[in-house]
DNA sequence: CGCCAGGCCGTGT
DNA sequence: ACACGGCATGGC
């Protein structure tokens, strides 16, 4: 699937952010959230020059809240990124690099156990901003996955569902070098994204899909009920 | 105007 | 465990 989208669409050059801290501000704020969105309240970050771990420091709950406000949910997202400053003054002296020194996995604990911090937030921290080869799921593989019948059962929207993501996301890049599968983690989760945008939404749009009959037969297993029925009915096709 | 976005969390069963 | 609704806003 990687080298189909990579052909497809070119490297997508991501995390599109500037500094590390970008990256975990882009990854609180893009929840839900159209990137879009995002961008309006980064520039307003900008603006104010508190795109930065210090510029955080200085500004108000209040007053973060109205700059992000753009890209929404500001009342819980301007104290979770609050909390996550306060971590890293308390645990690493407000250094992301020194936090990135720690093993990934007393890492993502840690992220986890933070407000506003799921999964994927933890995970792409983990990995576009403290630079540990961990796999990012969302909502986009979690369709790509359902629709091409890559896994023998339902993957729910849950934990457990994003568990197992990660876990057929670790299994394709086993036999790489762990320098190669930040790279290569980084850039599949960017692409996936990229077709999960233009072809894998909520209502899927499977023309000129690069993934359409080209993912290995081998790889795929049978059909599992609720696949027949929705074949059967033409239903979520 | 209605749907949806690069989730997360609390609550009910 | 799993389903489900709320959270806020703006783009299309």
């Amino acid at each position: 699937m990687h080298d189909a989208l990579l052909a497809a669409y070119g490297p997508q050059h991501w995390w599109p952010a500037r500094t590390a801290f970008e990256v975990v501000l882009g990854a609180y704020l893009t929840q839900n959230t159209a990137w879009k969105s995002v961008e309006r309240s980064l520039d307003n970050l900008r603006r104010v020059g508190a795109l930065s771990v210090t510029g955080i420091r200085a500004v108000s709950v209040a007053a973060l809240q109205q700059l992000i406000q753009p890209s929404g949910f500001q009342t819980r997202k301007a104290p979770a990124i609050k909390a996550f400053v306060a971590l890293l003054d308390a645990e690493y002296a407000g250094s992301l690099k020194r936090m990135a020194a720690a093993p990934a996995e007393t890492l993502r604990v840690r992220l986890l156990s933070l407000p506003g911090v799921g999964p994927e937030t933890a995970d792409a921290i983990l990995l576009y901003a403290l630079g540990h080869a961990v796999p990012v799921a969302d909502e986009y593989l979690r369709r790509v996955v359902e629709r091409h019948e890559l896994h023998a059962a339902p993957i729910l929207k849950n934990h457990k569902g994003y568990e197992t993501l990660v876990q057929l996301t670790d299994a394709a890049f086993a036999g790489d070098s762990a320098e190669e599968r930040v790279a290569l983690l980084k850039e599949f989760h960017a692409l996936v994204v990229a077709v999960g945008k233009a072809h894998c939404g909520k209502t899927a749009d499977c023309t000129a899909c690069p993934l359409r009959g080209d993912l290995p037969r081998k790889n795929r297993q049978p059909l599992y009920a609720h696949q027949e029925r929705a074949r059967a009915g033409g239903l979520d096709r």
